[in-house]
DNA sequence: TCTACGATCCTG
DNA sequence: AGGATCGTAGAC
């Protein structure tokens, strides 16, 4: 039976939208919200609700793993290479979808962050799915558990029927919605480096809530410990 | 449970 | 040429 719709929350953090619920819980996050550095915004998108909308259906789940990508200084950052076609909206204004296909046949998803012009981002790497779970079940071929239908960046993207045409989209309106979910406490978020980079590989820029099953798996060599504010993001 | 590898294609 | 990945095969 799929799960219910989750529950609103105190999310203090997120705060500023135009369109308070009832328990003045913002539906989305104001755009001052990703104007600031990803690592924070990754630490925080722990929890947030990730929701897209298709002609098939709703499908959407919480995010339990997020990656910081710093922009041109972070050799791992697509802005590395300057504004070009492909990363254009990464570069573009905060609070919009940066969509790219990798290895040739996955999407991934980030939610971009600071001014226009710097360059830096949020992947989203894994989901607990919460709503449209048969819809995603199929799109992903029916795996034996749902722990294995969103933990990864390329599957999150296939269970919700995110592709390139969303690049550049708003993520407070929309097909593609993040909104502010239950937060999760400081203690239960896990550092590591960075999955599949060559590059600054041993920056500690992953974000897992550490406890859930539908995170990506961590290699047994890296390193992991406990996220600590103002160290992790200062 | 873990590691190794091929698929597949746009980008620079 | 190589990549912000995934599924499968094979070892233990």
């Amino acid at each position: 039976v799929p799960h219910p719709h989750p529950p609103a929350a105190p999310a203090s953090r997120a705060t500023g939208s135009p369109e308070a619920g009832a328990a003045g819980v913002p539906a989305s996050y104001a755009a001052a919200f990703y104007d600031r550095d990803p690592r924070l915004v990754a630490r925080e998108l722990l929890g947030a609700v990730l929701e897209c909308r298709t002609p098939e259906g709703t499908a959407g789940g919480r995010v339990v793993e997020t990656e910081a990508y710093l922009g041109p200084h972070d050799p791992a950052c697509h802005a590395v290479a300057g504004r070009t076609r492909r990363t254009w909206h990464l570069h573009g204004p905060p609070g919009v979808a940066y969509v790219y296909r990798i290895y040739g046949m996955y999407w991934c998803v980030n939610a971009v962050t600071l001014p226009e012009g710097v360059g830096s981002a949020v992947l989203v790497r894994a989901l607990e799915p919460l709503a449209g779970i048969p819809l995603q079940r199929a799109r992903r071929g029916h795996p034996r558990r749902d722990a294995d239908l969103a933990s990864g960046p390329g599957k999150l993207c296939v269970a919700l029927g995110i592709t390139g045409a969303l690049d550049g989209t708003p993520l407070d309106a929309g097909p593609l919605t993040l909104r502010p979910g239950p937060p999760v406490a400081d203690a239960d978020v896990m550092v590591t480096p960075r999955i599949g980079i060559t590059r600054a590989a041993d920056w500690p820029l992953r974000y897992v809530v550490g406890a859930s099953p539908h995170a990506s798996r961590t290699p047994r060599a890296f390193f992991r410990r406990p996220y600590i504010p103002g160290v992790d993001d200062l």
